[in-house]
DNA sequence: CACCTTGATTGGATCGATCTAGGGCGATCG
DNA sequence: CGATCGCCCTAGATCGATCCAATCAAGGTG
């Protein structure tokens, strides 16, 4: 069985190398290639050193999809690609699908996107799933009460979530999440040590639970510094002119000297009522948002704002992923990490 | 040879069922159910609506690996994504990627995404290569000299950039790009029917040749309306204070009441060197950016920006890549694409 | 009626890797 | 000294789809 001959180091062949020609070419069997790439171990090290040469003279790479055919597995982690949405700051996707795609490369496995689909939301997941095309999900958006988090875990399939089940008590599945009311306690404390005693909130309306959850980390710094919370609190939409619209009540009817807000969006929005009333940010009134996006790095004043440890969080998915693949048994259902403060000229 | 059961709708098998499940359940050969499945005009009706309803029964959807195998194809597009830099308010690439998704599911692909190494631009690209795991690639940063596209060309491998080959006239692939200059025009206009006459420019340094063709489109429109353009550019830095001192210099040395930038990064420090002097942005001097990034859309003003039309670059380049791919002559080597400008209160 | 064409379907071979079982060989042991 | 063990390696089968060549039935032609 005569083959195309292979230029080493040139253009790709028309038709890349095979383990056969490796083999072949080494003078021993398919297998101890395989073994060779797979399981070093297992040869003894004049061949090993062998079939290396042979591999890199040939510039062999195993072919994906054979492998995958035998070993039922594609070394792919399926991920639904929602952009930010037009209009707000939100853009910890971008730096989380980064972080990802790094901390899979690390361990040998790469990144799938595939469209969301509100209509169907399960769509997306289930041709996936049933064409065998990735080993694993990682779903961003357990948060709205989505059916996909239950319908993996139904179906048997792998995956780990960024996000708390908040409104599911019986998700048996395993999570990473954030302690949003942590940062937000960061954000508050920050403010105190800064002499601030009227701290007022805007956050997002009262049936967000991540909403909710950071809300709680302002009232309880603030109480735990035997500070007051009442009249000082705003739930409204996540856009900016309401937002703006919550600072300038606020700023009426209690009169406080710094914001802390559930995104930057909302912080835009009161950084607005301040440039409108003259009021200089950081110095007449503090402000925090939460995210760090662009926004917040690129606004003149520079926006003080809580940061997700996206790196982080991508790591202990992976982590998470290997062990659920594995099928070692995974120690903990849920993974909380903790963000830090990206201080800057608004507080 | 007998297979596990399968239960319809439920949960999903240990192993999902194959080909030959579905072809011994309907009666028919394996072949006849591929070709069902990819070739349905070669069926008889009756025999073509009996094998779907048992692919529907089954819930047979065909192995990925395995088809990959034979056909020598994964249906996957690589792209190495870069994550927005920090500090500029660049956000094409969320968007952008959001666009190929959706333009790729439409015809069948599937984006994989695989990390950037700046020491090692190639390596990722020759890794997937070698091992057939992508079809093809999309490149998003042919601008800076990187030596992707050639090594790709010389490869043979099938790819289109999302720019143009700016520093090599001799390079054959195909690009979609967006007419930098064209939407900077488009900006110039806007400001000039507004009735401003002395209008500058901010844009990036000359070894950019994006920030020059961007610049061209300021040049080229001030001419043609007879303005001058002397004394009111400026070349700098992609950061927020090399743009507000560049306004700063501009104000006091050529009072411009206009400002066109090559980017929303830029933009931001004209806003801020107009709110250090009081000075209104859209009533007092204009602001127009680059982008439409998020910080464009927040910022409480709100930036008139050129927004690149992403979606319709992704679906050109998925257009493309799918002639290249079934080996059909591709009519034009590049298509350039018009941005649009998104008018806010800034101008 | 023999012969050819067309349409619909089939079975074996194949893609390139890994799994499984087993073979060769030298070292160790009773 | 033969049996046994472990190490290193090999050959055939296999994963699940598609390619290819061949078969069969039905219809048209001379």
């Amino acid at each position: 069985m005569a083959r195309s001959e292979h230029r080493s180091g040139g253009t790709l062949p028309v038709t890349p190398p095979t383990l056969a020609d490796v083999a072949e070419r080494a003078g021993v069997s398919r297998q101890t290639v395989s073994n060779a790439v797979n399981n070093p171990d297992l040869l003894r090290p004049d061949t090993l050193e062998r079939v290396r040469q042979t591999i890199a003279e040939l510039g062999y790479s195993p072919n994906r999809a054979a492998r995958n055919l035998r070993t039922r597995t594609s070394s792919l982690i399926g991920l639904r690609f929602a952009p930010a949405q037009e209009g707000t700051a939100n853009a910890a996707m971008d730096r989380f699908v980064h972080s990802l795609v790094e901390a899979s490369e690390e361990v040998g496995y790469h990144v799938l996107l595939f469209p969301g689909d509100d209509e169907d939301p399960i769509g997306g997941y289930d041709n996936l799933l049933r064409s065998t095309a990735v080993d694993a999900f990682v779903v961003t958006d357990t948060y709205l009460g989505n059916p996909q988090a239950a319908w993996l875990s139904q179906q048997r399939a792998p995956f780990v979530a960024f996000g708390r089940p908040w409104d599911d008590d019986g998700a048996r599945h395993v999570w990473v999440d954030v302690d949003g009311a942590a940062g937000i306690a960061l954000a508050t404390q920050h403010l105190i040590d800064r002499g601030h005693t009227r701290i007022a909130w805007i956050g997002w309306r009262k049936d967000s639970p991540i909403g909710e959850d950071r809300r709680s980390g302002w009232v309880r710094t603030m109480h735990a510094n035997g500070l007051s919370t009442t009249g000082l609190a705003s739930r409204v939409e996540d856009v900016v002119h309401s937002g703006a619209e919550a600072a300038a009540v606020l700023l009426d009817e209690s009169a406080p000297t710094a914001f802390v807000c559930a995104s930057d969006t909302l912080a835009m929005g009161v950084l607005h009522t301040l440039w409108i009333r003259q009021l200089a940010p950081g110095k007449d009134i503090a402000v925090v948002g939460f995210d760090d996006s662009q926004v917040a790095q690129v606004y003149p004043v520079g926006l003080t704002s809580v940061r997700q440890p996206l790196e982080d969080v991508a790591v202990e998915i992976v982590r998470t992923l290997r062990a659920l693949l594995s099928h070692q048994p995974v120690e903990t259902r849920g993974v909380l990490l903790e963000p830090t403060l990206a201080i800057r000229d608004s507080s």
